[in-house]
DNA sequence: ATCAAGGTGTGACCAGGTTCACATTTTTTG
DNA sequence: CAAAAAATGTGAACCTGGTCACACCTTGAT
């Protein structure tokens, strides 16, 4: 089953042996999600995690006035809406399909009866509300300490990181982001972010191809950030 | 024993009998701190929770260039220190006094053994991170939406229900605060706090006595918010 | 009680970024 | 494939807050 392989990818089952996995896998069901299509919704309750399988998935939250602001991008192997299954409480924010996506959904009592089996879970499932602490915190940071030029020329690097693809010409982003995805994703005007971009594009810095970034001088990028 | 006692308090150990409460009371030790000591910084490493007896702490990070963002502002009863010990990555902030302060030291292994035998203790503990992760993400919000004035009104009203004592003036926050402390927890300027603050005074909205804040019209404090 | 260090109040100036207003191009969908 | 919907590029005007520069208070140490 396709599911196991998958699932052996995912961090938080890192210590869970192939009989585990394939039991896991058995109780998982996949869902289909069309372009724009609202996984969950900030507010509501919910106890399930999702793990992509295929597609691409944004985390986000709404402000009053509708401005959106991007928490997390995730492509497949990430998952996401571990949060309001460990904690009960009700989602701390949105999750939108960016495309035709493929998710696994896990069930809070199913997680449970695994944990039960392998404790050692619990300190992967540590290590990722960790990271949701640590990255949010960040996030934070950057948006009181950077200016728009140092915040974009980051996040377009962490982008690459988590999603890039090397090839010829740089580290190509795997994702297909508008500018006002990117402006959303930095705190900041679709405007403000385009005259950015074409800076960094001049300069050399990135390309972009309908959508796709490119990063072609990652160090001199690096640079843009103090 | 009075630890006891603090430690009934503590979201955390609701879960815990007398017993547990006195057996944990007996692994914990009490430290001191002077005004302005650094307890712990970000990124050392550390496997310790701190649970504040008496006194107050401030969580803050610092910007490359040496600015403060204060994440948390804690009082007794409160705890800090507990993201380190659960996923064992290095302090993402650092906590200092910001007078003289008491606080209890819990080790990994202590709080390990507790779980051991008490395994409910976990959901509380889900709960304590997970609350991390949903403060991190309103900073972030409010940094991102909402202007000066709007976050100033949002934070006073905060420390009011977190820090507040009711008086026959209004709700007093029982903490000293310098207008920079402000600054730095609501991202901006001293000058403009100042500035800031002052028009809410005028206005009657706060009062404010030797760094002790007073919200005297929360009702009209809150409309600034939008 | 004194003086240094720290905190406050305030104005002038400036800059980064928002908002608005379009023209143009690209993508999606019926 | 055509029309509609989305996304992009760009300039002008405005404005919130940041920075700088001081004067004036408080507070805390000795």
């Amino acid at each position: 089953m396709e599911d196991t392989i998958l699932l052996a990818r995912v961090p938080l089952f890192t210590s869970l042996d192939p009989g585990n996995l394939a039991e896991l896998a058995g109780k998982l069901v996949t869902r289909h999600y069309r372009r724009g299509e609202t996984i969950f919704h900030k507010d509501d309750p919910g106890s399930t995690l999702y793990i992509v399988k295929s597609g691409k998935v944004k985390i986000t939250t709404l402000s009053p006035e509708g401005e959106e602001l991007i928490l997390a991008l995730l492509a497949d192997g990430e998952f996401f809406g571990e949060l309001s299954l460990l904690d009960g409480r009700p989602r701390s924010a949105s999750a939108v399909a960016m495309e035709e996506t493929r998710a696994l959904m896990l069930h809070r009592d199913d997680l449970l009866s695994i944990i039960a089996k392998r404790p050692e879970l619990i300190s992967n499932i540590m290590i990722a509300l960790g990271d949701l602490v640590r990255h949010a915190t960040i996030l934070l940071e950057d948006a009181t300490f950077y200016d728009l030029p140092a915040r974009l020329a980051k996040r377009l690097l962490e982008l690459g990181e988590r999603h890039g693809i090397k090839t010829e010409r740089g580290l190509e982003i795997d994702l297909r982001l508008t500018q006002q995805d990117l402006a959303n994703a930095v705190g900041s005007s679709r405007e403000a972010v385009n005259k950015q971009l074409s800076l960094f594009q001049d300069r050399g810095l990135i390309s972009n191809d309908k959508g796709r970034f490119t990063i072609l001088r990652p160090d001199e990028l690096r640079k843009r950030i103090y």
